[in-house]
DNA sequence: TATTGTTATACTCTATAACTATA
DNA sequence: TATAGTTATAGAGTATAACAATA
């Protein structure tokens, strides 16, 4: 009757101190990648709102908070910042006036392609240089797990 | 001659695109930690520091600085949340007048462990619900491979 | 009334620049 | 001169509160 997917349980003290190392781990990481600027010279948010965009198209601001977990008003000033510098474009919502569709620009679309394919960012070229292949299988194999963790 | 340490190299374009799912991915996780407020009510910053003064015991200003790879000036902005909550203690350097050693008081050390074996905290809750055990070892054995990508 | 978008304001984290005190 | 610490200032990311326009 284990609230596990798995067999036996690992004790709360082991499972919460093994989180406290993952969590000062992935913290590091993450504000590493924050100063190891990217190729196209824009932030780790902005970063993740152009991915989202990409992989599953045009959406709105509510749309896009919703999606990665921040307040309208939040997603707004990211959007604002991506759409001065001309990497995203604004269309109105053909039946509902209130909304307002963002999407990538077909040519931004293709510079985000080249650029990943350069492996210009710090992340891809640490993971080259400092693991095995196997290594970087087990550390690739941990993304799908993350992504569980943050389902509702 | 592989840069790498495994044998059969992925290509570049592979693992820069593997890398970029691994970054956002990580982009999210950190900020879901960061609204999933801890039992101590510290922001991630200031635990994360906790945890290194746990670890590694009392140290200066500049050597969290550094340990942490932050510029000593965000590192003082930090301690000083921590100080003023009485979360850390300063003493002087027994030869060296400039410099100030930060320590975690025995209390509060006590009262991290009883924190962390209550698993207060958002990600091993999640861990705990969401994924299984063979889940859970997955996920910690990337902890390691995450750390050398941060060793210079 | 509920939803979308917006403006205003504030806090955290981090950075750079410039300063003081000590080695 | 070099190092440790500090103060001042700024930008990015996010939040809450209050508002306007549309459904």
């Amino acid at each position: 009757m284990a609230k596990n997917a798995g067999d036996d349980a690992r004790s709360a003290g082991e499972l919460a101190e093994a989180a406290t190392e993952l969590r000062v781990t992935l913290y590091r990481i993450v504000r590493q990648l924050r100063t190891a600027q990217s190729a196209l010279e824009i932030t780790s948010s902005q970063s993740v709102v152009l991915d989202r965009l990409v992989t599953d198209g045009p959406a709105t601001v509510a749309a896009l908070a919703r999606a990665e977990n921040v307040r309208p008003q939040s997603m707004r000033v990211t959007l604002a910042a991506l759409e001065e510098r001309g990497m995203v474009e604004r269309s109105p919502h053909p039946t509902d006036q209130r909304q307002v569709l963002l999407s990538v620009s077909a040519e931004l679309e293709q510079q985000l392609a080249v650029i990943r394919s350069l492996k210009e960012d710090w992340l891809a070229r640490s993971m080259a240089a400092k693991l095995g292949r196997a290594e970087q299988d087990a550390l690739l194999a941990a993304i799908p797990l993350l992504r569980r963790l943050l389902e509702p």
